[in-house]
DNA sequence: TTCTTCATGTAATTAGTTACATGATTGA
DNA sequence: TCAATCATGTAACTAATTACATGAAGAA
């Protein structure tokens, strides 16, 4: 039953709302629902136990607040040592970007499957990016105005805000793409050639990654 | 001690590579290395496990081959219940892409950091994404000359191949981009304002993608 | 006053990772 | 014949998810 005592990338990342203000968990598990899920998804049960963790290690402590009759609810607050905790762990250096991505899994293997399966997973994966990129687009319009939470911490947002954007604007081409490509399939996948020119280019566009543009 | 005996998608991706032809754990290990661990990262000891499960689910059955003297080696074999239950599963509607990007998260984080941090952070990002896109490039290479394995794959991995180099594209040409706004910022990440240009460009992209160009 | 939604958590389970162990093969 | 690397796994552990439970507040 050990609760687990050491940091994982979810605790700073916890450790990081805190250094912003003090939270309760339920306006945390608001918060990542906003923004840090779409980057670090995690299950809101794990947003309820990670303060508790940085309490026991002293990087934050909580205050209780009663609330009702018979409830309480704990408010958490960073404490010097966690700044420090959080200052050494942004110095260190972080992962690559990782994905997971089942569509795409499904796609791979659809010589098992028929070339409506392909065609149809694009378009869910357009409808995804659609539906994801929504929230996205207001939250850039409020920074725009000027009246998102945090706007001290509106050109830290920026970044990772316009990362996003660019991701999605990369999958729905991607998937426009890709759906051109498949709508000249034969029937089955398992006849369908590869499409040259479109390879040529596809490794056109690898080289210059390697090459590295200034 | 359940052995876990229901299908997860990891189970569906190791049946996928089995209706392609039957192979050894350590040939899926390496093969899934190059190519799947891109968009479904698992550890290597789950590639031995899954097989199990699909054996005694009906899905394949292993042959076991002697190996020197006292080794043994099994070679897994799709069965035609598991072709069934692979398509059904291709046909099944699938997530769409998650991400987990730490280093990002030490740059959404950085108003607890330093000017340097997103500098050096945003460098790294780039030297990943360089040696990623190196074996994909290889790939591609492979692929163009008909050099590949699975030729009649081909043009399905083009899709898949495709993405990644696009989404490599994409993360370098941000972090570029990023690097841009940074450097005009001041020393305290605290004290750096919105970009409104750069907002409003954002805006417009994700404008775009929201009208579903066609 | 009752229903619904907001809010606050805990328990049970599992998917996945890290670490370890060792046989087989190859080449110096 | 020894060292290095290739190949084949198992065991222990843990991070994370799913499911459950219920109090508080507001609306009808």
């Amino acid at each position: 039953m050990s609760t687990g005592k050491s940091m994982t990338t979810t605790s700073y990342a916890i450790l990081g709302y805190l250094a912003i203000k003090p939270w309760t968990t339920y306006e945390l598990v608001q918060q990542v629902n906003l923004s840090l899920r779409r980057v670090w998804p995690r299950a809101q049960s794990k947003l309820y136990e990670e303060p508790k963790k940085l309490v026991a290690l002293g990087y934050a402590r909580a205050v209780e607040e009663p609330i009702g009759k018979r409830r309480r609810r704990r408010r958490y607050a960073i404490t010097p040592r966690g700044r420090r905790a959080l200052a050494a762990w942004l110095s260190e250096p972080g992962g690559g970007p990782q994905l997971e991505f089942e569509q795409l899994l499904k796609i791979h293997f659809a010589d098992s499957g028929s070339k409506e399966t392909v065609l149809s997973a694009l378009a869910a994966i357009r409808d995804w990016v659609r539906e994801e990129n929504q929230e996205n687009l207001a939250m850039g319009r409020l920074y725009l105005a000027g009246q998102a939470a945090f706007p001290q911490r509106a050109a830290l947002n920026q970044l990772g805000g316009r990362f996003l954007t660019d991701f999605y604007a990369m999958v729905t081409d991607w998937a426009e793409w890709a759906s051109g490509i498949v709508k000249d399939w034969p029937d089955d996948p398992r006849q369908a050639v590869l499409d040259q020119a479109a390879q040529e280019e596809s490794v056109r566009i690898a080289e210059r990654i390697a090459a590295g543009s200034t």
